[in-house]
DNA sequence: CGGAGCGTTGAAAGCCCTCAACGTTTGTGG
DNA sequence: CCACAAACGTTGAGGGCTTTCAACGCTCCG
């Protein structure tokens, strides 16, 4: 992203918030008119099952777009919500048109995006549909280590990871009980280990081998921000 | 869509094909310039596991762009296989090119195309973190049957659906014993029956709620090329 | 007519869930 | 700064859903 596209972003900006830990921000069937980035904290959306349990679909880091796909849609088919204090920007979408209209190429990597959104989905689809406790959950770390990497934010395997054991499993279809039963086993085998908000990994190469994970779909070799290569 | 741009899409096409059952058609990692619109037939997309299984991401019907993602991403993080035998028109990406600057509207309805698909990917999510065996395959047969309805090839509750119990298990991240074991089950609860290529739903409401099952994400208020409502 | 793939069924084992109890940490107000 | 409560983490026992393994019938097609 050039220093002009980042200045355009950065004019559409209408205001920059500070919302509290725990928070919903949007709700299923809300009719959006404006777009957040998350400049700063952690954020998730979910969807409500009838039981009361939520299945996480999303786990958000500083500079992702949590509802572009709103910009588009109108409306939004779940809930968005804050899992620590975060700072986030406000865009709404008229400013967008315009940049749309004027700036194909930040068109495109709004488009961009989303899709990395949607490649991110089918990610977590194997995960739940092909893999047992411990490989959901080491896919899961392999994925957010590789995003933290990515915007700087791992220091000798270690990263920030605010999430409760119960906030895990509802991400990865387990029980809280079960999560930590398999935490614990990633631990006592020297892989991995997750606590007080932070996430540890001893051993990166077999952690990705439980995962059966290829970052492939994180398309990392550009950044999120990476130009068309043609 | 209106008809001038159904015009400007069909002269973007460069060929129609037609591609035999259970064949591969992109692999995970191809550089796409060129995308493909299903036309007749059912296709899918999957990620392969290790242990040979796959993992369905999503089932495609006609009417469907099966990689439009690819347009922005440029290589796929996924396979693309046909079910059926299946008519496809391909349209290269140099002539999205020329309709994404030329025509906002139909760039915009492209954009929309792959957030539907992002949509249905999270409901994916939600099916395989939340849903028991039942739950799962009622609701991939509600997604596929309000599909279906929406292009009008449901009647009388019955509709296509040539998968085998083996790509319905590969779809719901079951076996396929038991998702025989399940389908009987909803069989003789006079729910709805999986047979010789054929879906047929018995008892719509209850289906729905086995399935925790609301449309709201398909967005079918608009049909797919619904245009922007303000 | 034969074979391969698909569908069906049974038995046993395994993974994960439920329920329950208790220890630990965190945050808040006195 | 301490005390307390609430949330979170940990562990055990038992049960249920799904898988695995195996066998056999059915259907379709060459």
């Amino acid at each position: 992203m050039s220093a002009q596209e980042a200045e355009l972003l950065e004019k559409a900006v209408d205001r920059v918030e500070t919302l509290p830990a725990r928070s919903v921000v949007t709700r299923r069937g809300d009719r959006l008119r404006e777009s957040t980035l998350l400049i700063e904290g952690a954020m998730c959306r979910y969807l409500d099952a009838r039981d009361g349990y939520r299945q996480l679909l999303a786990y958000h880091l500083p500079g992702d777009f949590v509802d572009m796909h709103g910009y588009t849609l109108h409306r939004l088919d779940h809930d968005v919500a804050t899992i620590v204090e975060s700072r986030v920007a406000t865009i709404p979408h008229e400013r967008i048109d315009g940049m749309m209209r004027d700036h194909p190429r930040l068109a495109w990597m709004l488009w961009r995006s989303t899709l990395l959104d949607a490649a991110m989905h089918r990610e977590w689809i194997f995960r739940l549909g092909r893999l047992d406790a411990a490989g959901r959950l080491a896919h899961f770390l392999c994925e957010v280590a590789d995003r933290m990497e990515a915007i700087g934010r791992v220091k000798d395997g270690v990263f920030a990871l605010p999430l409760t054991q119960q906030d895990l499993g509802e991400a990865c279809g387990l029980t809280s009980v079960h999560v930590n039963r398999t935490l614990r086993r990633l631990r006592e085998d020297g892989i991995a280990d997750i606590a007080r908000g932070e996430a540890r990994i001893f051993d990166k190469p077999r952690l990705a081998r439980v995962a059966e994970f290829d970052p492939d779909y994180l398309y990392l070799d550009g950044g999120p921000w990476a130009e068309p290569q043609d």
